[in-house]
DNA sequence: CTGTATCCTTAAAGATACTG
DNA sequence: CAGTATCTTTAAGGATACAG
């Protein structure tokens, strides 16, 4: 990136910490279940002084937390906090989108299953308090209580 | 981006589309609502260089679909595509995210909310054929009939 | 194994000016 | 309004060597 994003804006804020060339990546490797600076290093192939930086930098956002798990400091494990796990449903949903649209049906690199039956993981979907299915256009974007003026003036514009 | 990302990799092909500085920004633009250069540049402030090779790319990828609104064609709309709509489980998934561990209740910028009814939209949730919530560790990775030989080994290497 | 310190190269971002 | 052409700057990515 070459600079972060200063609108106030939950998909902008969201940028600033994960969108860059790697880290996406570390945290698939993380649900994936790699825990080790090596193990992220080989399965992604970044280099190490950019795996250094990021580890650093995604601890410090609170979205992995290190362990030591060496006699003398010497080795250390990565976990996914809440915050981390928590991006789970961003995960899925790229990997959904990514399978469907970019690769297509039948020609999907990995698979999500139920691991209790098995059986695929349905598309997932946005729903009402009722459980009922939302389509795109069924969803307002509303100011909250946090939005800029420009950010107000902008969603009030829309329709 | 610096490169492109090689692996045969659901999110890496994601990232490889959507992975830089501003996409996700225009397409949060277009769930807004906008459809327009100019507005797609004001609302975000991308210099319009950048936002030319965007939009060329993305309609190259099929996300947007540009349309003659002129006389002469000296005026036009960029629509999302399916393709792009799809984007919306990532986008609300990203939103639901920020709000949540950026921000933090009460100071949400943008509150998405159910149109008809005008409550809150709940947070995604990951369901089984049954309806059933799954959590994070109920999910299980594995390699699809795209997955190369390096993806193969390294799901089934996890547990 | 888990990093840090340097250095180098590339390309992404963006300002400015111009066009139909 | 909707771009394109150029040029400059900056920073991100990554190779290499070294260290505890």
């Amino acid at each position: 990136m070459a600079n972060r994003h200063t609108q106030t804006c939950a998909i902008a804020a969201a940028l600033n910490i994960l969108g860059d060339h790697w880290t996406l990546l570390l945290v698939r490797e993380a649900f994936y279940g790699a825990t080790r600076f090596g193990e992220f290093q080989r399965n992604t192939g970044i280099a190490k002084t950019l795996l250094s930086d990021r580890l650093f930098f995604l601890e410090k956002e609170g979205i992995f937390r290190k362990e030591d798990v060496g006699e003398r400091g010497t080795r250390y494990a990565y976990y996914l906090t809440e915050k981390g796990r928590a991006l789970e449903t961003v995960m899925i949903a790229l990997m959904q989108w990514s399978n469907e649209y970019v690769y297509g049906r039948g020609k999907e690199p990995v698979q999500l299953l139920d691991r209790s039956t098995g059986k695929p993981v349905p598309q997932l979907q946005l729903r009402n308090r009722k459980g009922e299915a939302l389509g795109a256009m069924d969803v307002a974007f509303r100011a909250g209580p946090g939005a800029s003026k420009a950010t107000r003036r902008r969603l009030e514009s829309i329709e």
